[in-house]
DNA sequence: AGTCATTGCTTGAGAGTTAAACTATCAAGG
DNA sequence: CCTTGATAGTTTAACTCTCAAGCAATGACT
């Protein structure tokens, strides 16, 4: 089956346009979503010295089994790839706030690792920036507003991830 | 109901923590919005040879009255600062894209202006990047769920702008 | 005319991101 | 053993973004 059935030669080449309502819609969306992170990225930088996703990639560790993930998985967690990780993971060792350590069982692992530099640094700055997202996000919201942007949020990611069925089982046909 | 459990003296040291729901909506927030910003910067690259960014300036650009816009204001609408927006446009110039033009009335002042061959190239890519946005946001979402988003980012937007909250400042006066 | 703060925009350097190439290891078969 | 193909992670170079500093024109005030 045709995913278009369009009478067109060309694969669709006249997409249904976005009407008025769809517009005003997306231009707020690109603005909201660029507002928040610029505004996140600055309250971190200035007050934790790093950036949203260093501080990020900190949090993921300090909630992982023994503060330590493997590298690929923890960009999986992150939605980031594994080369902006790799760089991300360079500076933070530099700062001391992370290490990496071999893999035993894999020799080709590594174990992204919070140093206790890196937790100390989260204990300082998370109050903060906690506070910045709540009140940026969670005091505008009420509750039902809230129920709602995390079943949209839920609906986008999931129409966006690498589909695991698939990813997990290529050689299945 | 019990919002926050620990009983916190004051809206000082110690911030109200999230709490599960909470912090796993913002997770699901922030992956949904990587996910989607970087599934588009990449749809723009691989078919229109730029990033997203690049793609939102042509676009304000094609929608102003004569194809042309303020710098300055063009970095409102678009949300990023006057900085970015001057590099930004360097590159779109050398491709051709855009020209910047002296204002008559102000010296200081340069117009943006949408080339021809800006148009073109809009021409060419807008329908595949309005039939991405469409698969990866708008054909997923009931129009109820596009209306609570619309009125979501609404919010978050209006409390991180710049310009007309300048109430928090409790320091001056 | 002369100062002086402000506005409009650009620039340079350094930090961060990206895609693609690269090293090393693993795992399955021959 | 020795291939072959996949996986784990890093690296390179080109590009983009940020921040702070800069310059020139403007406007208000003297």
């Amino acid at each position: 089956m045709d995913p278009a059935s369009a009478p067109a030669p060309a694969p669709g080449p006249e997409p249904r346009w976005l009407d008025d309502s769809e517009r005003h819609l997306w231009l707020t969306y690109l603005q909201a979503t660029t507002l928040l992170e610029d505004h996140l990225d600055r309250q971190l930088q200035r007050d934790a010295g790093m950036p949203h996703l260093y501080y990020a990639i900190l949090v993921h560790l300090s909630q992982a089994p023994r503060r330590r993930l493997r590298m690929t998985q923890l960009a999986k967690n992150l939605k980031i790839t594994r080369s902006r990780l790799s760089h991300a993971a360079a500076r933070l060792e530099q700062r001391g706030w992370m290490v990496r350590e071999d893999c035993p069982s894999d020799k080709r692992g590594q174990f992204a690792v919070l140093s206790e530099d890196g937790r100390e640094v989260l204990r300082r700055s998370a109050p903060g920036h906690v506070g910045a997202v709540r009140q940026a996000l969670f005091d505008r919201l009420s509750p039902g507003q809230q129920k709602s942007l995390g079943e949209i949020m839920e609906i986008i990611a999931e129409g966006l991830q690498p589909d695991e069925a698939d990813a997990d089982l290529p050689w299945l046909r």
